[in-house]
DNA sequence: GCTAGGCTTTGACCCTGATCAATTCCCGAT
DNA sequence: ATCGGGAATTGATCAGGGTCAAAGCCTAGC
């Protein structure tokens, strides 16, 4: 692909790349690719053989796992300026360990492993800033899987509430929903029909009101004392 | 500490410093503390800073997490060989996303994650290793997490006994378990009665045999059946 | 404006696995 | 050999939340 300013701007405030000159960042683009996928393409599935990752350029991409019966498990929603399937450069089986979904319409940049793994050779650097990228999502997972083990469905939405509005808000928030409500269940493993249920309940307590996909928290200290 | 020859061999095997040459292992070491833990002692608490890793030499160490009202959840087990909390080398809070105990009495070694650092800018090979270990954990909690959300005990149960035998086993295999059954049912986020439970279960059904911390897989291609 | 299809909501019911409680088992210490 | 204490097992009960089904809503497209 050919590297035009407005690119280049880009990319440099994703964290893969920050550290890379000029010279680095032309090398990657070369081998990279503009890939437009309409709402609801499949991009990857998980199994399959893996030779690029990808960053989010628009849209909106839903990360998820099946299971043999075809229960499908939401693993994480990536927004523009994301990147994901950069950790599988360094793992043994090249291979996506999940599936990858466009929601909507949605616009992505694809970047050779094996070529960034050669940029990488060259910058400390940007290896650093890999592992710390890394070493966050690993942590993010750990606390998923305290969050699911440790508690129930209604703390999980509500810290979902409360990751959405400033950690110092305390008067009324305002949250709203770009993704549908059923992605956002299987995000947080609640089924459809628990998750309006438990919205319907902090409604009746006072504590959040919703109106279609737009939700106000109404009282942000009564539904961090739930936790 | 002083660099015994037992002591970089035992290191040379380690994926973190196997690519190591023998000035940079004295140099780790340098920094280095044998950690002697009798059974039970906690050796750090989820939250407080971290400033070294650590090496399994004897024993188990169990990762876990609690939730406000004590409740338990085992991440991880670690045995001889293993290496922990390297990974928050990267993260911006250095601190243990968990708490790390003890099981039986527990040799480690710990080492300074600055020094450490020092030694990744010289070593390429160093930190591409560090990231395939990262990548194989974060992989690893991918799964788990799917396990946890899209499948139920019996299975988890199952899949942690498959896992413990060779991957080709068709025929009976024997199984010890030298960590509690308390342990490993929190591991597999299942009570220790449910647990239990389960097993009666499979043996009823001709699966398995358990005598104490031994249980036999009887009919393998079975229990893969139920998968 | 109206219809169709996809979300979302609501209701009824049920099942897995958690909790509480009581034994029993196992092992190390006396 | 006996005792004591933690782990493991077993039984009874219960609740969170999943499943199935039906109805309500909303929006895109005609």
């Amino acid at each position: 692909m050919e590297a035009d300013q407005a690119l280049l701007d880009e990319l440099h405030h994703v964290y893969l790349f920050e550290e890379l000159d000029d010279e680095q960042l032309t090398r990657v683009l070369r081998n990279s690719q503009r890939v437009s996928l309409p709402a609801k393409s499949l991009l990857f599935e998980a199994g399959q053989p893996a030779d690029r990752f990808y960053l989010v350029h628009q849209g909106q991409i839903k990360l998820f796992s099946l299971s043999i019966d075809g229960d499908e498990k939401v693993m994480e929603i990536l927004y523009p300026g994301n990147t994901f399937a950069e950790a599988i450069m360094f793992m043994q089986a090249k291979r996506y360990p999940v599936s990858a979904q466009a929601l909507g319409d949605t616009v992505l940049y694809s970047f050779d492993m094996k070529g960034f793994r050669q940029i990488l050779e060259e910058s400390q650097q940007t290896c650093f800033r890999l592992m710390a990228g890394m070493s966050r999502r690993l942590h993010a997972r750990i606390n998923e899987i305290s969050n699911l083990t440790l508690h129930n469905a209604t703390y999980r939405l509500v810290v979902f509430l409360l990751e959405q509005i400033p950690e110092d808000a305390i008067e009324l928030a305002e949250i709203h929903l770009s993704t549908p409500k059923s992605v956002i269940a299987s995000r947080l493993s609640i089924q459809p029909e628990t998750f309006s249920r438990i919205l319907t309940r902090l409604s009746a307590a006072g504590l959040i009101e919703v109106k279609g996909n737009d939700i106000s928290l109404l009282d942000v200290p009564g539904l961090r004392d739930l936790l």
